[in-house]
DNA sequence: CAAGAAATTGAAAATGGTTTTCATAATCTA
DNA sequence: TAGATTATGAAAACCATTTTCAATTTCTTG
């Protein structure tokens, strides 16, 4: 189902609002690079829409990762990071600890062995997290 | 090596100075179960050496994870958790989101898969971050 | 062993990303 | 379209973390 109804189904769901603002931002959001910092989104957003402030933006992001339309992720610094969910949702991630490029990966393999810890452990997982750091090749080479 | 050893030779290479406060600090963390915040851990010396602040915990977690005797994590809560590195060097997590239970698990495969990820996107790997997050059975079963 | 240099400590203040507050504005319901 | 409710933006609050600074402790050297 397309993102921004799933959005919008979110919204009348809950008795919210469809306001200007958090359509720009899920527009947005959607369609660049992934990834985004709360303060990326803003600054970014700031240059077409200079009125839209910076807890609006947090807001909505917060509210997409509530819709299930996008996911808050933590890498090792200190920003929150929200992605876009998409098609291949069980995806990890190589972080360059350099020059910050993320990059996914999906490993079918992985999921299986987690899957049997997990059952080894009795453990009902809801969500994961599996990112490895080190230098991208252009970085390592330098 | 003991890794009280460990941390006093990294004390006197760098030229700093060996304090009772900080062998406190290191002992308390080695001696009692693992993954610590910096809190939880002034809590805990506090009772027994009321006159060590806040700041002194904290700088001295610091310095174990710079020495290499603690390594710092970050689960989903805020804060910061430090744990006492072990012969297991490599090893991974569940966490119950109910009630903060901590697994460790090791599983040779995974470091495995994640090598070869790596090397598929020539990636030079420092370390790695993976947690698996859901119920443990006592939680599930509620 | 004592004195001086250098590092450490603890309390309080600063920092910085995140979250909340509050008055005003916009949306939506009836 | 009015009234009720939610959203917005700016500024303030939050809170874990980090830094500052005067006083203290450690350690080296004479």
């Amino acid at each position: 189902m397309d993102r921004v109804k799933i959005f919008s189904d979110y919204i009348v769901q809950k008795g919210l609002k469809t306001t200007n603002q958090r359509m720009v931002i899920l527009k947005t959001f959607l369609s660049s690079r992934s990834h985004y910092s709360t303060e990326e989104l803003y600054l970014k957003l700031r240059k077409k829409h200079p009125k839209i402030g910076y807890a609006t933006v947090h807001r909505t992001l917060k509210l997409l990762a509530e819709s299930g339309v996008a996911i808050e992720q933590h890498f090792g610094d200190r920003h929150a990071r929200f992605e876009p969910v998409r098609a291949n949702r069980h995806h990890d991630h190589l972080v360059c600890v350099e020059c910050g490029l993320i990059i996914e990966f999906e490993e079918p393999n992985i999921r299986e062995l987690q899957l049997q810890v997990a059952a080894e452990h009795h453990f009902k997982i809801n969500n994961h997290r599996h990112e490895l750091y080190g230098l991208c090749s252009r970085c390592a080479a330098k």
